[in-house]
RNA sequence: GCGGACGUGGUGGAAUCGGUAGACACAAGGGACUUAAAAUCCCUCGGAGGAAACUCCAUGCGGGUUCAAGUCCCGCCGUCCGCACCA
């Protein structure tokens, strides 16, 4: 039996189907034990998983079959992300239906997750595109419609001129369509959103409960919502140059201190006013035209150059009501944010700065910074916008600006404007609500009805769900649901004349706010089962890449409150109001991408294993496997089908199997940082495999049979590799359970290394039972990570049982004291000499054992002693 | 542009609370075993100096706090992620 390789390929199948036909992985929703859910971010079915994919799964998985053996009763769920662009993009380059199209995706990496040997409970699968999961999504809607939580608003999209359609910003490359390659225009639609302004404050407040997130995550969400404080300030128009029916423009700000160095106004191209003015200013119509072609996105509208417009239009300053200031139109300005007008005071702000030395406005310096005399102090190039003392401000001047902010707000509010206060002070968020509506085929159908007498009516509970036509063409541009010849005709439920459906799907964002909460009853014939619910949410770890730090996590949270606020409320009396407890966000796989440069420029990637590599450093050479043309190496990137980087798992399977791949994912690399895909760092795990295999193998037959009494006493090797295999398995546990899986797989390769030699000793008194202990709790602690592997070794070591079942052993904590210790003995903060020393000895004894060494007496070379710094257990600092 | 992170040997990284920097692995070099190879096992391995003991330098760069800084603070440089219709 001995010096057999393990045949992974081959054993690997067999202990997938004896864990799917004991069910071993199927959680109940009765159960005494205490609940874990653990669910990693489901994915989209894009066609194959690659390598890239299988760390964050690996993760989870190695956290959930811990958490079982812990004695957990462990929710571990699958499902797909399913609705989505390729999709689309798909049937109309293959000219397949989206559905066949996800479906066949799905079947395919169903089977590549199952052949990774995940402890998935596959009994609760399902896809966003299931009929039976998207109806209960529109039942939803209509709660949320009823609770005014979903409204219709106007607002933009991208639009392509030639092939009429709505792109996304992704299909909009330098400001062309990316098929057609017609210039994009903004078009405004009417549109659904939800209403997560609403939440604003809710969804901040919470995150200082979510002590179990990154920290990062939750700055970067508060950052989003961006809560500021400040004031609502109404300007007055100048009588004469306001247009017909507009007497006041409304302006947040969060610096009414620096009121008195407004030099301008400047509004968005859609503010009322902007428009009402461009009505009898043809110019200014056409530059609001020119600030619509601009990008939707806050990239664009960073990076465009500043421009603006003088609408003529004046207001009359609040403070002092001989100064009037200008309005103009601006493309920084947006219209979603506060109340689409700014005032602006050029020097406390850089872009307001650049904006008046562009135009020639005046810039009047209001803070002086401290330090600065102000006699001489000028505004530049930069400007300043820390915190000062008031100048060339009226009542304000020698205040501190937070002093300046109090005043100049009470005596906004003590003002009158037509009555009414002048300013009030004023909570402001940048979170903007949610749109929903897009206008695509493959997506969950909104379930509305447009009738010209009755207008929005909702489709009936009784008639969901609204189930997206099969009968659909991609061969013309637009929205199939639109184009399809009856599909959208439907008698009005309110009159029962003709009337027709809305068009528009939902944002896939949708989908997965609330797939984690279904998983908990799938099969419920409600949206959410409270009692299940109830039991197993909040999720306890969740894991996911870095880049939904934002979106899906703070839609989900949002989501989540609002099914709570509809109805849809988890049972148990906890008012639960945050769905993910722990969250834990991995680091991706990269891998080295090739290409060819076509004469045309364009690129065209390479599959990796489709090159050769020769030469090292600046010397590398890639070149084509079977043409032998040289190919660019196009830097570390992550694995993607688009730089076709990816390393497929089927056949990384075939040729290593499932451990192997598990072992190098959790390798190495922190799991929150990324990981560098080589072939080598492949080769080491395999390696390691095998090792672990051959150790297990050889040493059984030195170890004593299973069951066998311990020994009274055992000889100095066998109790430290007793200490060490203790050691070992507090470590790994505790390195699991922080998802330190990196630091785990270390502490497993020192412990094989003590373990190889150790062995060697079999002479020892009380080997043989150490040798066995160790072996089982090696087996075990490899269990999470090497499932497979695992059962076979258990197996090799005499156990018809399965290992998946066995809890998770205990820690003799009695063998995890030192009694002595060694500690760094310093000289004026150097590294001099080390210590051995009781872990009882007292600080007098530790400074005595430091002082009479023989390293530490000749550095000091009789210089006197000015202090001792003893930290016990740790370091000894001897300052001279 | 705005927001967030990260940066340690030839390489991936470890250092849990401010306390011996480089655990563990990979690569490389040397040796054993073998007819030979693979596999496996053993040794060396941050840089400079030195026969050695040992000394000096070293955690992207420049400052600072501290008895003590990879770790804390300030300022740079570089890389990555997000920016609302990719998921």
């Amino acid at each position: 039996m001995a010096n057999e390789r393990y045949n992974a390929p081959e054993r690997e199948p067999h202990w997938q189907k004896v864990w799917e036909e004991e069910k071993v992985f199927c959680a109940s929703n009765e159960d005494d034990r205490p609940k874990c859910y653990v669910l990693e971010m489901f994915p989209y079915p894009s066609g194959r998983i690659h390598v890239g994919h299988s760390r964050n799964y690996t993760m989870g998985d190695v956290f959930a079959r811990y958490k079982r053996a812990k004695g957990f009763n462990v929710l571990h769920p699958m499902g797909w992300d399913a609705f989505g662009m390729p999709a689309e993009n798909a049937a109309m380059e293959r000219k397949t239906h989206p559905g066949a199209w996800t479906y066949e995706n799905i079947a395919a990496m169903r089977e590549q997750l199952k052949s990774m040997g995940f402890s998935i409970d596959w009994d609760r699968e399902f896809a966003t595109c299931d009929v039976s999961y998207y109806k209960h999504q529109q039942q939803l809607f209509l709660d949320f419609l009823d609770k005014g939580i979903a409204y219709r608003k106007s607002s933009k999209v991208n639009w392509d001129p030639v092939d009429h359609t709505v792109l996304a910003n992704e299909q909009v490359i330098d400001g062309r369509g990316w098929r057609s390659g017609a210039l994009v225009e903004q078009k405004e639609l009417t549109q659904w959103f939800f209403k997560i302004t609403d939440y604003a404050e809710e969804l901040l407040e919470g995150l200082s409960s979510l002590d179990k997130w990154p920290e990062k995550v939750r700055l970067m969400q508060a950052n989003w919502i961006g809560r500021s404080q400040g004031v609502s300030i109404r300007w007055a128009l100048s009588k004469g140059s306001a247009p017909k029916g507009h007497r006041e423009l409304e302006v947040f700000t969060t610096r009414p201190d620096t009121l008195f160095g407004a030099s301008f106004l400047a509004v968005a191209a859609d503010h009322p006013l902007a428009k009402a003015a461009a009505e009898s200013n043809p110019a200014l119509a056409a530059f609001c035209d020119e600030c619509r072609q601009m990008g939707t996105t806050a990239l664009e509208i960073e990076n465009a150059e500043k421009k603006g417009f003088d609408t003529g239009i004046r207001v009359v300053h609040p403070f002092d009501s001989s100064q009037e200031l200008p309005v103009w139109v601006a493309n920084f300005v947006l219209m979603e944010y506060g109340t689409g007008a700014i005032f602006a005071c050029p020097s406390g702000d850089q872009r307001d700065l650049d904006f008046a030395r562009k135009y020639d406005l005046p810039v009047v310096p209001v803070v002086l910074p401290k330090g600065a005399d102000e006699a001489t102090f000028e505004i530049g190039d930069e400007a300043v916008s820390a915190s000062g003392t008031m100048i060339n401000s009226g009542f304000l001047n020698g205040m501190s600006t937070e002093e300046a902010f109090e005043a100049a707000a009470s005596k906004l509010e003590a003002l009158k404007l037509q009555g009414k206060p002048v300013g009030v002070r004023a909570t402001n968020y940048r979170l903007r609500d949610w749109g929903i509506s897009r206008q695509r085929y493959w997506g969950c159908p909104i379930p509305i009805i447009h009738c010209k007498a009755c207008g929005v009516v909702p489709v009936p509970s009784c008639d969901l769900p609204v189930a997206l036509p099969q009968d659909v063409t991609f061969d013309k541009p637009g929205n199939p649901l639109d184009h399809h010849p009856t599909w959208k005709s439907v008698d009005c439920p309110s009159c029962g004349k003709p009337a027709v459906r809305e068009t528009d799907t939902m944002d896939t964002f949708v989908d997965s706010s609330w797939y984690f909460a279904r998983f908990t009853n799938p099969h419920a014939d409600v949206p959410l089962d409270a009692k299940a619910a109830g039991y197993w949410l909040p999720v306890d770890q969740y894991i996911g890449g870095i880049e939904h730090a934002i979106l899906h996590l703070l839609y989900s949270r949002f989501f989540f409150r609002a099914m709570a606020d509809s109805g849809h409320a988890a049972a148990g009396g906890s008012n639960l109001r945050e769905p993910f407890g722990a969250l834990f966000t991995q680091g991706m796989v990269t891998h080295e991408a090739y290409f060819i440069s076509k004469p045309d420029g364009t690129q065209v990637w390479i599959e990796p294993d489709k090159v050769r590599v020769e030469g090292e450093g600046r010397n590398r050479k890639a070149f084509l496997l079977d043409s032998g043309e040289e190919v660019q190496i196009g830097g570390v990137e992550k694995m993607s089908k688009s730089k076709k980087n990816v390393v497929d798992l089927n056949d990384f399977i075939r040729q290593y199997g499932a451990d192997t791949a598990r072992w190098f994912v959790l390798s190495d690399s922190p799991p929150e940082r990324d990981v560098l895909y080589t072939d080598v760092g492949v080769e080491g795990a395999r390696r390691f495999v095998q090792r672990a295999w051959r150790l297990v193998d050889e040493i059984s037959d030195k170890a004593v049979k299973k069951g066998t009494k311990k020994p009274a006493s055992f000889g100095d090797e066998a109790f430290e590799l007793r200490r060490a295999t203790h050691k070992a398995l507090y470590n790994v546990g505790r390195n699991i359970e922080a998802l330190r899986f990196n630091v785990a797989v270390a502490g497993l390769y020192e412990f094989t290394n003590v373990l190889s030699q150790a062995q060697k000793n079999t002479d020892c008194e009380g080997m043989g039972w150490a040798l066995r202990e160790a072996l089982e709790l090696f087996v075990q602690m490899i269990g999470p990570m090497m499932p497979h592997l695992a059962e076979e070794c258990w197996a090799r070591l005499g156990y018809n049982t399965l290992l998946v079942n066995q809890p998770w052993p205990s820690v003799d904590s009695a063998l995890l004291v030192d009694d002595e210790v060694t500690i760094a003995v310093q000289v004026n903060g150097k590294r001099r000499g080390e210590l051995k020393i009781a872990k009882s000895a007292s600080k007098e004894e530790i400074e005595a054992a430091a002082l009479s060494l023989e390293a530490v007496g000749r550095v000091l070379d009789g210089r006197t002693v000015k202090k001792v710094i003893v930290v016990p257990l740790r370091i000894v600092n001897v300052v001279a």
